[in-house]
DNA sequence: CAGATATAGTTTGGTTTCGCAACTAAACTG
DNA sequence: CAGTTTAGTTGCGAAACCAAACTATATCTG
């Protein structure tokens, strides 16, 4: 006699209805509204291969949710006009990026698009830099009327567990081990996502940057320290309790100086922003106060020992990469920070270090710099709040 | 006037049809026959949370399909007794192990029960090694009567590029770019899949060891050299060019010794059973022709060189798993190889390395060895040659 | 300017699939 | 042998898709 009933575990293994049937197709009409807007729904029938009933039931459906608004109509060779579609940018999120030194608060449409925008300085204290947050958030939605806030996308400089609600490991940012989302929902009544800036700016790379069919991809921060966000088979892979990602703390010279983490010859000791001016100084250079970005103007300036230093930092930068290459193989490594603003200076030698460290018979990833940095994180805060409404 | 007709690609988004819904239902009910057999269609209505007049239709297409059949009836305290389910191991798939020096070549059905096995000695020559295999495959599939062969699965010690259908990067079967799979397609007839062998021990993991809930998990394969594969949101991860997973081939010292690949102070160098054999070596042991499970032997029977070169590599080992974990930070990390036997040694060692470099924050991997190693390996090409039935 | 042609979007009918509830089948109990 | 319990089947309605016919609205042509 075999009696496990006892056993069975309770909860499904999502199974599929027919309402799962029009979720996942909604979303893929929902997405192809997003990308390819203005549209029609004769296009989106050729693009998605659905059926022109099917579409225009689909489309109904998201004008009643408020999703899509109607455009005006087009115009063709012959025959009736196609009426166009967009995404109402009725609907917004509010989008904040907190850096060690500064905290910006935005507003964004559903395109990625920001109108109002507030900066102030970074609290040392988190209860400060909450409750200053949640004013500034208040402020922001009071401001934009009777448009529908779906929601707070923030990115920050370190990890976050989402199982536990809490900011774990941001070293460059001493605020402890802080629950940060729930005094913010309740302070504002809106729903709260938090994710680690590197993170942010995959999910940026992906909705905005045209880049939805590279699905391996890394994103390097680099600033303070080095960040990483990982793309594997289309989904960002946060690993066990958000930490995922840390390659900058890997030691590259067991020798090497002393890290913030507690270990020695980390990646980002050799590769970050402050190493660049530590080896600026290192080689004479007189300096108080130098910020990065003034290293990178010097070094146009004709400061050879700037230039120098710059070049010892994009060496390692490339070196270090060799650890997403051989371990990961992606498609792209996408570079965030300000030493985009020289990438002639960094380009050819993180290129040229990377080339001569591929494995035999790899592929070599496309190493390129992201635009119009500033905003890279903040954009990644929209696709993180509607990524529930959007994606699979 | 906006005409985009002509941009508009082909490519249907995979968008879902009613179909689709019985399709997913039926691998997870196919799923749910393999993982908890025997089992009866109430008992699969209540683990699924489907209408057991659904599980009926669907365990019916499944007996159609050849999939499942039907075993005696189970008998319970009152009421009608169940017909219990079980996978219809008249499907049968051919394992192919191929290792630096030797082949195994082995019958299993879906349940990675192997029956027949056939073990021969790898040629030098990839041409000559196909014509073996091939010639040993026929044999294994005439044996087996008419059950039907769902497929020959191959791993091997290398990366396998699957778009372009050939070996790359196997510096320890020197094959060269060779195509392996349509010679022994076209030879036997059969559907042929190829997967690195660290990847095939993850499926192997997630199919046969309980593994389906931990999604995220790293293999470490450590013998010549050392490969990993890497498990991620659930999902295998290949990289561009199934190159993904060296994580062997990272330098962890730039001074360290010159590795195969090229580099210098590669992790393996420092790792792999042929660097215990170095230290053993170099510590002044004399030896001729030792292999590494006689250095086992040899330091069970109370050799103290050979003791502290395991030890050595055990730490070196510990030492280069930062780099997964600080990239990855996964649930767990399986070790598979010929030190498995002596995991008291290497266990402790490798354990106290890894805690001792956990990020702040971070929760440190269980750390542990696979069991019944040697069959890791073929266990994992019965889930590579069935997976396209049984997952999503 | 009427009719032909072309394109956009809607309506209707047919199919697949699931859930739900009523049903039949087969066991044990008293 | 009637009552209870559990397994598995049958029939019907709802939701979603596709396919094809239909309506609406353009331009072009003789």
């Amino acid at each position: 006699m075999v009696d496990n009933r006892h056993v069975l575990h309770r909860r499904q293994t999502g199974v599929a209805s027919s309402e799962v049937v029009r979720d996942i197709n909604r979303r893929i009409v929902l997405n192809l509204i997003r990308t390819r807007q203005p549209i029609s729904r004769a296009d989106l029938a050729r693009v998605s291969g659905l059926q022109r009933s099917t579409i225009s039931l689909i489309v109904e459906q998201l004008m009643d949710e408020r999703w899509v608004i109607e455009g005006p109509t087009g115009r063709l060779p012959r025959g009736r006009r196609p009426t166009f579609l967009r995404l109402n940018d009725e609907r917004v999120i509010i989008g904040v990026d907190i850096r060690p030194t500064q905290i910006t608060v935005a507003l964004a449409d559903a395109n990625g698009k920001f109108s109002s925008q507030e900066v102030m300085p970074t609290p040392a204290d988190p209860k400060v830099a909450i409750d200053a947050l949640i004013a500034s958030i208040r402020r922001i939605a009071d401001a934009c009327g009777r448009k529908k806030i779906e929601g707070v996308g923030i990115t920050l400089p370190g990890r976050f567990n989402p199982s536990a609600d809490r900011l774990v490991f941001a070293p460059n940012l001493k605020w402890g081990d802080v629950d940060i989302r729930n005094p913010i929902a309740k302070g504002t009544g809106l729903e709260v996502e938090l994710e680690n800036a590197a993170n942010a700016c995959v999910l940026a790379a992906v909705w905005f940057d045209r880049m939805e069919e590279c699905r391996n991809l890394v994103v390097v921060t680099v600033s303070e320290g080095i960040g990483t966000g990982i793309l594997a088979n289309g989904q960002l892979v946060r690993g066990l309790s958000g930490m995922a990602g840390e390659f900058g703390h890997v030691p590259v010279d067991p020798k090497g100086p002393l890290c913030g983490c507690g270990s020695r010859g980390c990646w980002e000791v050799f590769a970050s922003n402050r190493a660049a001016l530590r080896y600026y100084l290192e080689s004479g250079a007189r300096a108080v106060d130098l910020t990065f970005v003034d290293l990178l103007s010097r070094a146009d300036r004709g400061d050879a020992r700037a230039v120098k230093a710059i070049e010892t930092m994009a060496h390692y930068l490339g070196r270090g990469m060799r650890l997403i290459v051989a371990g990961l193989s992606p498609e792209r490594i996408v570079v965030v920070g300000d030493l985009t603003r020289s990438w002639h200076r960094f380009g050819p030698v993180i290129e040229s270090e990377v080339l001569a460290q591929v494995l035999p018979g790899g592929v070599p990833p496309l190493v390129v710099p992201t635009h119009e940095d500033g905003m890279a994180r903040l954009r990644g805060t929209v696709a993180l709040v509607l990524q529930k409404h959007f994606s699979a």
